[in-house]
DNA sequence: CGGATTTTGTTAACGCGTTCACAAACTCTT
DNA sequence: AAGAGTTTGTGAACGCGTTAACAAAATCCG
């Protein structure tokens, strides 16, 4: 009983795979264009394709939320954003402190984008006390000792580590004990952290290398597969 | 014959695994790690530990390079890290070229840890005119219309793109027709090129994003399904 | 030398994600 | 109202990546 509109009957925890959960923001981002261009309606195969997935795929990934389209129409565009931004959470702003606000984390304060999308860079902490109460994009850095209180009074959940990579485990543990539950690592280091605690990790070198590899694959190509 | 360290008896290409290439790079930065540390033998259990992933998939990695260990003692710490850069391509430098130096592009073209990973950060453009012939990083800015010319001089095969969405479809186009055959794009746009290219996208938006999904399904455990 | 010990390289099972293919459900037309 | 046309939601097949398990190969030691 009770069964509004959750796929497992018993009501807990649908996990939705994580490889879906990736390409959920994809798609809120072309539903959004969608409408900008003012169109109200979509079937799968319009969404797939400004989203750039296959259709089935698209259609799979939207079926772990429930069943929000109609056969034979499609799915009406606000109404699906609406659920996708529910469902991962965009429906709130989620605020989010960098740590190290040196080239990069500057950067990452700067950005516009990232309000847009339910995010609000809420604080910025540093340990060089010589960048200690400069402000960057409108807010002024923290020390790192006030990390605990920052976190605490504006209900941080989220951290950012831009710190150089030598710094990268200690700045994670003040982060946890801080209170913080989900971690950004652009650092190139491994952080350790206890469960309960996520981290994902950006690799911007490792883009890179990826692509070179590639492109020497390419350059090999003047081998012939002849006898 | 001549089957010298080829897994493929025809001798032809030997795909490494997409997962597999990139692990490799934290292997390497493992293994320069345990250089550091003054070991020169290390075991799988060793590395894997060091690089973060499941011993029997660092060896299933490595056995698609080659068989480089020694069974009962392990593998040599110089002699691996040589094998792996140079399957990687890491023996040479790659000359890459940054259009857009914005906040996050002239983050990047600071960044000193491109260098040591094979990664050279060889030319600086925009579209701008404010910002061409200003130097950044000790590179000058070039315009737009010189990057046949850059990419041709300097046999680069590698472009980012770090110019606002609207500009990025736009960017790739001139990257290729340029002769870049490998970009990674951080616009939250989606990008067509050609076959034959590569593209690699970087939606930090994303990342925090999937962060955020994951916090509110924690916060959200008193969700109780009651009619 | 031979057996115990260590550790690799590889095979096989498993799980997750992708894709196909189609019945179910809806609209439209006559 | 019935049949033709659309499009979703999903079961099933497939492929890739991960993990466990073990034989093969090396060292160590008595
Ligand atoms: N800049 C890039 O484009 C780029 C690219 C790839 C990776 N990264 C990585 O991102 C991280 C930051 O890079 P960056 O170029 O901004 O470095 P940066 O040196 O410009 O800035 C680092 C900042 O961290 C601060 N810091 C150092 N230790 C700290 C600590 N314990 N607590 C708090 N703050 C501390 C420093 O004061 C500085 O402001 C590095 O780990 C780097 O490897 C950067
Ligand atoms: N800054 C960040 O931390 C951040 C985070 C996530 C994503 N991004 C994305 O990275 C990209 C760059 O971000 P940013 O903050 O550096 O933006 P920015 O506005 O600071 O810089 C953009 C630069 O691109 C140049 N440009 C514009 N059109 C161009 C064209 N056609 N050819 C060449 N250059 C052109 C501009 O002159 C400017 O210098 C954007 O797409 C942004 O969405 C940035």
């Amino acid at each position: 009983m009770t069964i509004l509109r959750t796929p497992l009957a018993d009501g807990s925890a649908r996990g939705i795979p994580d490889a879906t959960v990736a390409r959920l923001p994809v798609y809120l981002r072309a539903l959004n264009a969608l409408t900008e261009q003012g169109v109200s309606t979509c079937s799968s195969n319009d969404l797939a394709e400004n989203a750039g997935v296959n259709p089935a795929k698209l259609r799979k990934d939207l079926s772990y939320l429930g069943s929000y389209g109609t056969r034979g129409v499609g799915y009406d565009v606000e109404y699906l954003r609406y659920q996708i931004a529910r469902e991962i959470g965009q429906t709130q702003d989620w605020d989010v402190v960098i740590v190290g606000v040196g080239n990069l984390g500057s950067a990452l304060s700067a950005y516009q984008g990232f309000s847009t999308r339910g995010i609000r860079v809420a604080a910025l902490v540093d340990a060089d006390p010589k960048r200690v109460g400069t402000t960057i994009s409108g807010i002024t850095v923290s020390s790192l000792d006030d990390l605990p209180a920052i976190v605490e009074e504006r209900a941080i959940s989220i951290g950012i580590i831009a710190t150089p990579g030598t710094a990268a485990q200690e700045v994670a543990d003040r982060l946890v004990a801080a209170g913080v539950t989900s971690i950004l690592n652009f650092a190139p280091a491994l952080v350790q952290v206890p469960d309960g605690v996520d981290v994902r990790k950006v690799d911007l070198s490792i883009e890179l290398q990826i692509l070179a590899y590639h492109e020497q694959r390419k350059a090999g190509n003047d081998k012939v597969v002849g006898a």
